[in-house]
DNA sequence: TTGAAAGCGCTACCAA
DNA sequence: TTGGTAGCGCTTTCAA
């Protein structure tokens, strides 16, 4: 079997010093057009990939980008969002011949050793920071580290990092406008973890709207879980001035409504409307189909992953904003029924 | 800001050469103890940890693993498995100071685009395969490419390849056992993709309990997809002899299942009982929550890594039998309702 | 048991 | 525009 060829191999088989192939390969000006061409033809004779261990190490990069996702199996498994986010952050990294390299943990702490862990050993050149916090730690540790990142909404602080942002105030708009003109007075917001950027952010802009349409607005806070969604949701349907609708900041704990709902034999859509927030396809596969905002997870991993890249690359990257999440109509909210 | 500390630095503080400092990093023999010592005081003293990258071109190794996922965003979503396993697949890498690669692609040409390119770059030592197929063509194209790999099941041609593997026979024994006490006489399986090697021996197990316990069984079959279980248990609630309960190879299809029947206003459990595969946490927020088969996610991916780098490391491993899969009773099986 | 030196396959610098 | 050479930070011979 023959080893892999070199950019020795290379330089030898077009007749010129291997720094010319270095420049060729890596389109850097300085190169004649002819020694360009014999150069390309040599590789692709060659068959020659370069090393990425080699310019790795020459280099001081990794070629790869990290995401690490602290949270409890549970929670991680419902979480609709991920998915699609990684399938959108692989499509652009592999354009770029860079992958990913993902670490699941459990809690804070090792959280923080992995981060720790991955700057110090190079072998990531940036991370992609999702779920972010208001006032996020992972930013001070991850810029005291020397490291880079991009993060995914806009944190509360001050952040060297760019950030990829996506409007929720029309979508919540058209969501309870939506629900306003079905006829619904008393719509309840089961909001997320409040220490998380997006779910204060989704109760504010739920606030506000509801205030302007005329809604009265009960709240529960919950941790985003679907087993908090269910507390929240018995809590509220025990109440006397039941809401006849109900938004969730999250996809999975609308799902545990409906569960819920179920079991203390409401008809649905009926007698309780319910809207999402995640436009998860899961969605479409429950009774009745969730009613919830496009969020388009692919797009985020994309326009996340091409920022960092650029940061890493260019050494500057600036925000992105992507556009407002839109109002997907499903099954699950209705007009309420008159009730006597 | 000082430069990070090299292993030269190591050996200068310690009065040694560089090439000890190696042998001892690496726990090799030939180093006396006072020399060890020596080496590893400086190490710690300067916060010294060995340059990833240099050792991976010197022994021509990445120091991670790869997880190559190729399915429609749609169906990943949904997908309980997942998540846990990376977990425990992260908890084994972490203690070895390795990392994981993952790629999700969207169809087969990339993904062979994708293990040819994380090998020919030598991104990773090896791969862990999962969602086996029956014939996985995976198996050829690691191997010939010369890359090591683990499989999650065992293939059914030959394999170069360790194989985890976990015993459903007994789990499904009991499941079908559970119903046939509770009174079910026609007990329909909606099978997986028959490409899908856990998919058949899931639909063959459960046929040959289903005859020895003397059920009827009928059996539909789909791609895995929550979309195709609603429309096989769609066509399955129209049949005549209509079956009292169902048994899905996978849970989100059962979740699936579980809306139609709503959809169709059959009082669950009671009209009709459900059935999944894959022990999700998701099964705790349905309505009815969810019997299924505890899968344990996080021990396949535990005994996948570690049998990868067994094998990376060490040059061979052995397959590994998980524990039987064992059943979990929740609310989603019950007596079925007597009918005129 | 230890040290010196070569090599892994790139990039970068300095002359020519 | 090019070639030669010196790194990048390890591991691995081969002598001593």
């Amino acid at each position: 079997m023959m080893r892999k060829p070199t950019i020795d191999d290379v330089a030898r088989e077009a007749g010129v010093s291997k720094g010319l192939v270095s420049l060729a390969l890596n389109g850097r000006p300085g190169v004649s057009a002819a020694a360009r061409e014999r150069i390309d033809a040599a590789a692709a004779e060659l068959g020659w990939r370069p090393s990425t261990n080699a310019r790795s190490l020459a280099m001081k990069r990794a070629y790869s980008l990290g995401l690490v996702v602290r949270r409890d199996p549970s929670t991680f498994e419902a979480d609709p969002f991920f998915a699609a986010y990684v399938a959108g952050v692989e499509s652009v990294l592999a354009a770029h011949g860079q992958v990913l390299v993902l670490s699941v943990v459990p809690d804070h702490e090792t959280e923080t050793q992995t981060y720790r862990r991955l700057i110090a050993d190079q072998r990531v050149d940036g991370f992609l920071l999702t779920d972010l916090l208001e006032s996020d730690p992972r930013i001070e540790l991850i810029a005291g580290l020397g490291g880079r990142a991009v993060t995914l909404g806009r944190p509360q602080g001050e952040s060297p990092f760019p950030a990829v942002t996506r409007d929720y105030a029309s979508g919540i708009e058209s969501l309870l406008t939506h629900l306003a003109e079905l006829g619904h007075r008393r719509v309840a917001h089961v909001a997320g973890d409040e220490n998380m950027q997006h779910a204060r952010t989704r109760l504010e802009r739920h606030r506000e709207v509801a205030d302007r349409l005329g809604l009265e607005t009960v709240v529960e806070h919950t941790d985003f879980s679907p087993e908090q969604g269910m507390d929240a949701t018995r809590r509220l349907l025990a109440r006397p001035d039941r809401p006849t609708a109900i938004v969730y900041a999250n996809d999975p704990m609308a799902f545990a409504g409906i569960a819920v709902a179920h079991e203390l034999g409401l008809d649905l859509p009926g007698e309780l409307s319910i809207a999402g927030m995640d436009g998860s396809d899961m969605g479409r596969f429950v009774y009745p189909t969730l009613t919830t905002l496009d969020n388009d997870p692919a797009g985020w991993g994309r326009a996340s992953t091409q920022a960092l890249l650029d940061l890493v690359e260019r050494g500057q990257a600036a925000d992105v904003p992507l556009p407002p999440a839109a109002l997907i109509v499903r099954a699950s909210t209705t007009a309420p029924t008159a009730t006597a």
